[in-house]
DNA sequence: GCGACAG
DNA sequence: ATCTTGTCGC
């Protein structure tokens, strides 16, 4: 997948929030109007020792959810993580994911908040924007704003308000847990996107396509190859 | 000044 | 994020 658009990823926390502020006038918020084939995920995880960052993608197809592709890369951390710029620390890794394959993705879930955030340009609305893709945000915990009190049963909700402006949801993607908190990346809408993805909501309560790439990258961290595409029935391994 | 603060 | 045992519930 090619980006629409680049900047560098190299530089000051002062720089990062400006960025954020330009940025932000690109987003699209719509709701996901074409048929949805193709769904993809990304996770990360760290190892401070090595000051080593490894992240996953993971595309499964929809509505039958098989694993089509995944997709793993290890890279050096080169920015410090600072509440409200981790774009800064994850976006270079995650873009490299998807420089990686040439597979269609009709949505991508980030696991992270998208305008559920300061400047309302949370991660998932930067690298949508830079991969010009409709992307959600899906957090475990929120950033800013506050949320109505949820029932414990499946499925309850509340938007997430934030200086007078729904930002985002807060749902209860399984009964008796902890919500998620879902917000609109690019190219989507608030209700479309939680939607959806009570519809990626199996067995857990994060989504199957970032849960998915939380275990690969978990793989990748581990230096167990990643790398994977399936193709008319077979599968091939890099 | 105090508390909050995606991963 | 990550460091970790026990424990509650399906």
């Amino acid at each position: 997948m090619r980006p629409a658009r680049v900047h560098s990823w190299n530089i000051s926390p002062d720089e990062a929030t400006a960025i954020q502020n330009n940025l932000r006038e690109k987003v699209v918020v719509s709701p996901i109007n074409k048929d949805i084939h193709h769904i993809g995920g990304t996770a990360v995880t760290f190892n401070t020792t090595n000051n080593t960052i490894h992240a996953a993608l993971s595309v499964l197809s929809y509505p039958d959810m098989t694993l089509v592709e995944q997709r793993g890369v290890s890279q050096e951390i080169r920015f410090d993580y600072i509440s409200g710029l981790l774009a800064f620390r994850e976006g270079a890794p995650l873009m490299s994911l998807f420089r990686k394959t040439d597979q269609d993705m009709d949505v991508v879930l980030f696991h992270s908040h998208g305008q559920a955030h300061p400047r309302r340009f949370g991660l998932a609305s930067h690298l949508g924007v830079l991969l010009d893709v409709p992307s959600i945000g899906v957090s475990n915990k929120i950033l800013v704003g506050h949320h109505e009190h949820l029932s414990e049963e499946q499925y309850s909700e509340s938007h997430i308000v934030y200086d007078n402006e729904r930002i985002g949801a807060a749902l209860r993607s399984k009964e008796n847990t902890k919500p998620i908190y879902i917000s609109v990346g690019h190219k989507a809408d608030l209700s479309s996107s939680t939607e959806l993805i009570k519809k990626l909501v199996k067995k857990y309560r994060l989504p199957e396509p970032i849960r998915l790439s939380q275990l690969a990258a978990d793989q990748q961290k581990e230096g167990r190859q990643v790398d994977m595409k399936k193709k008319r029935g077979q599968t091939s391994l890099f």
